[in-house]
DNA sequence: GTCTATACCACGATAGAC
DNA sequence: GTCTATCGTGGTATAGAC
């Protein structure tokens, strides 16, 4: 457990619940759907308080969206460390699973960005864009060398492809139940269908 | 043009400009997000002249989703009878197609639904609940005939390829732009996609 | 670091004139 | 069928005590 250089750790615990009760309502009701008294009935604090930790709410929003970016890139680090040199196959799996872990493993946070970042504000949704833009490169790039080494059917369009692959990912969170549902199973049946599809 | 029955030409008209606007503001902001004022703004009256055609904030946005769904359904109805006893592939791109058709060729209601009603107070969701599931039920009909006929592959989890399915064709009201993208492209990648993979 | 109190505004909704 | 006017509520945010 680290510590914030110049922050006690009793107010990084504050801040840190802060951002989980918003990712977690966020996920629920959109931004414009939580006020910030439930954040801080959650937190078990009043909602002046929360100023003490965040300037506004899109400033904890946009902190939370950022984190949910974080949660991702660090999950695909561990998959492209794990995967060097791998084959195709597993090392997609490899990353599939990475971002569903980051979705449904490792906190709201992830969950709360690919969920509600349509429903905030033009200022926190333009301040996070590059993030975005940055981690949708790694699955570009990633696709793209496959393309090189001749491992796509010809004619693949890389750009749609992940986009359905996203959107077969990211709409996991409406649905999946990660304390009932085996995460693995998902993750193989995403990568299977899609990379051989559900032809017989 | 058909004319509600009971109803002047011009109440009609007014409120289908209301859902028209409504629907659009939710696509992009969720349903907390959007103001009466700014609905009533589009429409070009007063946010009070509202309540002469709607009871509430909520029946204004129950009554877009149920359209929304009304929507995907016709589109299901024409591609169905388009496609009595084609073969697998041609079918399954029908119903694709038909449901892209529903999110950017018919208005913005399908689209409102799929990206807006998670935001949407329980109460709303859980009165057009039934609707959806009628709708998913259809696809998971028409899946499960193509696996009886021997067309998936051993073990296809079919609601788990549904949910994908549908994750790749809704989250397309997230990035796709219909005036400048073609639609029947879009289709045909995501069909190919779900059938064959993209594996080469 | 959290509290109470409060300012200020926008929200959904209603009443009643036209 | 739309308007103006208004009510009550709940939103974000600030001031200042503890």
């Amino acid at each position: 457990m680290t510590v914030v250089e110049g922050m006690a750790i009793d107010q990084y615990g504050a801040r840190q619940r802060i951002l989980d009760s918003t990712a977690e309502l966020v996920i629920e009701h959109g931004v414009a759907g939580v006020a910030q008294r439930q954040i801080a009935d959650r937190v078990g604090i009043r909602a002046a308080s929360l100023y003490h930790h965040f300037a506004s709410k899109n400033e904890i929003v946009e902190a939370v969206f950022r984190r949910g970016i974080d949660v991702m890139e660090g999950a695909w680090d561990e998959a492209a460390d794990a995967t060097h040199g791998a084959d195709p196959y597993p090392r997609l799996a490899a990353h599939i699973r990475a971002h569903l872990s980051a979705l449904f493993d490792h906190g709201p946070y992830t969950a709360a960005h690919v969920s509600a970042f349509r429903t905030a504000p033009a200022a926190v949704r333009d301040a996070v864009v590059p993030m975005r833009d940055a981690y949708e490169a790694r699955w570009t790039g990633l696709l793209g060398e496959l393309a090189a080494d001749g491992e796509l059917a010809n004619g693949t369009p890389i750009g749609l492809s992940r986009l359905a692959l996203f959107g077969a990912m990211n709409t996991t969170v409406e649905w999946f139940d990660a304390d009932r549902g085996n995460l693995d199973e998902l993750a193989e049946v995403i990568t299977r269908q899609f990379w051989n599809g559900v032809a017989a």
